[in-house]
RNA sequence: CGCGAGGUAGAGCAGUUCGGUAGCUCGUCGGGCUCAUAACCCGGAGGUCGGAGGUUCAAAUCCCCCCCUCGCAA
């Protein structure tokens, strides 16, 4: 094992596949900062977020400072030459970045300066990229905003969801991780500033966003519904209920109809934007699990036939 | 005890108000029509109505307890 005492922090399944990438990959993990347990789910369970499942799991300690911007002291304690963050989801204050002999690097889902923020994965479905990637960097105060130490593009399939994605880009950021971490080691690598000019913003997505904007165009709506999909998910409002839009495709059959109209298509569903079809594949109505169109049209849907989703 | 919806055939649902033969659409199986079909026609199989208890001549339906699923909120 390789001596180098890392101190890891992050929250998400995306930090636990870089802790667990770091781990199998025989590096000194000593312990693991991550977000206080959260109440969660319908009856409040008490549930740890992945990577302290994860690192339980492995015997790691785990340190879960409820504010780290007052509570650090004990992860400046353990004396870590590298901290390595990903995903955490709070603000490192300076006092922490400073410390370790060899930085604090951060594994970002986007190709910085693009997205900086929280839901970068999210944010480049819905913008429309055609491709996004992994930067690994140095931390600095300012959120996302270090110097790049190495980045690994990857093209956004027309079909990608952000489960997909995020999937793909753990594959891409694990990679790129174990063939970065020498450089980092051993302080080879050239740090390149990010150009401040080509900087956008991928902030957490909102409650009010989850709701399918009907005002966009066709393809627009669609990269927002798959840029949600699997989770939260976009969703629309049919005869008052609440109806996610899981899984949905594109198509080249145009019908005359109101902004959100739906259609019987075939055995399924379909919504109409811009007078162009969105075929439903998978849906998820308010109190019942998720299902497929067809099933949908057999029963809750039946009646839907020239309703307009709102 | 945070709020709400739900559990009925392989799937999706109706029926529950007001107790009285277990229904619909899809799928499946068999047959027919057709050059052909995921289309159409005819026929069949498939359910201890989430579970236990109670009321009743009679419970999917009414009363009580439990289990599970999902939406919201965090």
């Amino acid at each position: 094992m390789n001596n180098i005492k890392i101190v890891f922090m992050g929250t998400p399944v995306f930090g636990k596949e870089i802790l667990k990438c770091l781990v199998e990959n025989d590096y000194n993990v000593v312990a693991v900062v991550t977000q206080p347990d959260k109440k969660t789910g319908r009856k409040q369970i008490i549930t740890p977020c992945p990577v302290k499942q994860y690192a339980v799991e492995m015997g790691i300690e785990v340190l879960q400072p409820k504010r780290i911007k007052d509570d650090f002291q004990n992860i400046l304690a353990l004396n870590a030459d590298l901290i390595v963050t990903c995903a955490y989801g709070q603000l490192i204050p300076n006092q922490l970045l400073t410390a370790p002999r060899l930085g604090c690097i951060n594994v970002h889902a986007s190709l910085l300066p693009k997205l900086r923020g929280g839901a970068p994965i999210q944010r480049s479905i819905i913008n429309g990229y055609n491709e996004t990637g992994i930067t690994i960097m140095e931390m600095v105060s300012k959120m996302d905003a270090g110097d790049i130490i190495s980045q690994k593009g990857i093209e956004i399939d027309i079909n990608d969801t952000y489960s997909s994605l995020h999937d793909k880009l753990i594959g891409i950021a694990t990679t790129l991780l174990i063939e970065t971490m020498p450089a980092i080691i051993d302080q080879s690598y050239i740090p390149i500033r990010q150009n401040e000019k080509e900087v956008t913003y991928g902030f957490n997505i909102s409650f009010k966003e989850e709701h399918i904007d009907l005002t966009k165009t066709y393809m627009e709506v669609y990269n927002q519904i798959r840029g949600l999909s699997a989770d939260p998910c976009c969703y629309g409002i049919v005869e008052a209920k609440k109806v996610k839009l899981h899984t949905v495709r594109i198509t080249d059959i145009y019908y005359e109809k109101e902004n959100g109209t739906i259609v019987f298509e075939g055995k399924g569903l379909g919504i109409i934007i811009d007078n162009r079809l969105l075929l439903i594949e998978i849906l998820q109505c308010e109190g019942r699990k998720l299902c497929s169109a067809i099933a949908a049209r057999n029963g809750v849907a039946r009646n839907w036939e020239g309703k307009v989703m709102c």
